[in-house]
RNA sequence: ACAAGGAGCG
């Protein structure tokens, strides 16, 4: 059964419902086809494939959801625009943890509904890194930097997610140096938060700058890479781009 | 053992 978590998994980081639904299958004819860790991954599979009829099936056979269950429910209807069917899910629930919470808070954020979120935030009995980092994720991808500030100013603690939405929010509205100060007050910069960096310099205009910290990145992977090549695509410097395609470690 | 938050193209 550990085999068939590893194929759920990766059905859902690929998306792949027809692979998945080979997995059901599978698990169906076998022996852990009562199996709610099982249940609970086929929720989650099925939910990153858009289906949610499917995640809604699963879940109801499933004979005493746990917490995981629900939690997994109200994501997948969460981001497939069934905030509804989420929040009825939620109210069924009797305890009521902070994951469950984060899940709502993340659902709303995800339809744009900032205040409801908001109150949402603000009425919670428990908040954790991940509860403040999301509230400061709808204000950094919504255009309001000044309530992200605020709130990240208001942070209990924050690790390199929260640093790193913090620095994009800051390069995207034009504040360079505030950007480099978070990045550079990291205790170590991770591959996302040079990638965010570089881009913010290239987004500025600054390609030169953007250039300069990748060639002092450890390892750039393709993403980094894209995101250069599409810096120099917007400043029109076509040769460089050039130059940098064929730079490119694994160019297709 | 499984759930909620951060990067480019598609």
């Amino acid at each position: 059964d550990s085999q068939f978590a590893k194929l759920l998994k990766v059905c859902s980081d690929s998306n792949d419902l027809i692979k998945g639904r080979l997995v059901h299958d599978q698990i169906r004819r076998s022996r852990c086809h009562d199996n709610t860790f099982l249940a609970n991954l086929l929720i989650q599979m099925y939910g990153k494939c858009g289906s949610v009829a499917e995640a809604t099936k699963t879940f109801d056979a499933i004979p005493r959801p746990n917490e995981f269950s629900c939690n997994m429910l109200i994501a997948a209807y969460a981001n497939n625009g069934h905030i509804n069917r989420a929040e009825a899910v939620f109210d069924s629930m009797g305890q009521k943890g902070v994951v469950s919470w984060t899940s709502m808070l993340s659902g709303y954020i995800k339809h744009r509904r900032i205040r409801d979120a908001e109150r949402i935030f603000h009425g919670m009995p428990d908040r954790n890194l991940v509860t403040w980092t999301t509230m400061l994720s709808a204000y950094t991808q919504n255009g309001y930097l000044d309530e992200a500030w605020c709130l990240f100013e208001r942070m209990p603690s924050c690790d390199m997610v929260a640093l790193t939405a913090m620095l994009r929010a800051f390069a995207e509205n034009g504040y360079l140096e505030e950007a480099r100060s978070i990045f550079n007050g990291m205790p170590v910069q991770d591959i996302i938060s040079w990638t965010t960096m570089v881009k913010g310099y290239a987004q500025a205009g600054d390609i030169d700058q953007a250039q300069r910290l990748f060639d002092c990145m450890p390892e750039p992977n393709v993403v980094c890479w894209t995101a250069l090549l599409q810096g120099y695509g917007d400043a029109q410097q076509l040769g460089s781009a050039q130059r940098i395609f064929h730079e490119m470690p694994q160019h297709d």
